[in-house]
DNA sequence: GCAAAATGTCAAG
DNA sequence: TTGACCTTTTGCA
């Protein structure tokens, strides 16, 4: 389920899958029926991932000028989903907003909070508004540091913040706060620039094992196991959904609390006010 | 058979 | 801060 991991291991799939040839395209459920008839036929250029946003370049002739390309804009939200495999396609259940059939490739689409057809501007408009991907190896995260070194709000907030950094969700959130013993709610003018450069490292060499592994695991037992095929789904996380449990480093049952209406999970002890 | 939950975002009050 | 929205899966009657 999606964080910014996800949205760049579709990218990559579907790069892989459907590069570079015409797809059919249509929306079985409806919903999508007028974006589906501006693309269908047209030629995928590529496919990007922004932060959790995920965009298909089209151009529907091989000479048309790249100023005319149309992007297909999906944000998976809480529970979007894509599959897909090798054709033939399966029967269709239940309600697919997407279909993608390329030569050898199927791709269905359930669920997104987002599915449009946006031209340059509207690309433009949408990229504006989004903080650095520390996906995006070119970024250093000096800009998102700007932000937060220049904020009162908490930690914990900035970093769900899209507009802040892009990509990054409650998990990763949670995760990468335990692992450098900051506590969520101390303000981002106070997280000093080694302490920032440091967790934006990790979430990097997180983020970039999520798209390998397709599932997030912050905890020694991805460093153990690098396939991570034998991580138990128990031993995923230090403190994601584990209120209440013995927090694996000090046992200090960890805490939960909602904030900005998300469940906020951490470890009173080992990330101290 | 139905309610609740799920790694998200936006707009209304 | 709350509710609405997108859909499937899980758990409990």
């Amino acid at each position: 389920m999606p964080e910014g991991h996800i949205a760049e291991r579709v990218a990559r799939e579907h790069k892989r899958y459907f590069g570079r040839q015409r797809l059919r395209i249509d929306s079985p459920q409806g919903k999508f029926e007028h974006g589906a008839g501006l693309l269908d036929g047209a030629c995928l250029v590529n496919v990007t991932a922004i932060g959790k946003h995920t965009l298909h370049r089209f151009r529907r002739d091989e000479n048309a000028p790249a100023a005319r390309d149309l992007w297909m804009h999906v944000h998976l939200g809480l529970y979007g989903k894509w599959a897909s495999g090798d054709l033939p396609a399966p029967a269709l259940r239940g309600m697919v907003r997407v279909r993608l059939l390329g030569e050898q490739h199927w791709a269905e689409l359930r669920g997104p909070t987002t599915c449009e057809v946006l031209n340059g501007a509207g690309l433009k408009r949408l990229t504006e508004r989004l903080g650095e991907d520390p996906l995006h190896t070119k970024l250093s995260g000096a800009a998102a540091y700007a932000k937060i070194a220049n904020s009162g709000r908490p930690i914990g907030e900035l970093l769900m913040d899209q507009a802040v950094v892009s990509g990054v969700g409650n998990v990763y959130r949670a995760e990468v706060l335990f692992r450098h013993g900051i506590a969520p709610h101390r303000p981002g003018n106070r997280i000093a620039a080694e302490e920032w450069t440091a967790l934006w490292m990790d979430l990097e060499t997180l983020m970039r094992s999520g798209v390998r592994l397709g599932r997030i695991i912050t905890t020694a037992a991805a460093d153990r196991d690098s396939r991570s095929r034998t991580v138990h789904p128990a031993d995923q996380y230090y403190v994601y959904r584990r209120h209440g449990l013995p927090c694996r480093v000090c046992g200090t049952p960890v805490s939960v609390e909602l904030a900005a209406g998300r469940r906020l999970y951490y470890c009173a002890v080992c990330q101290p006010a």
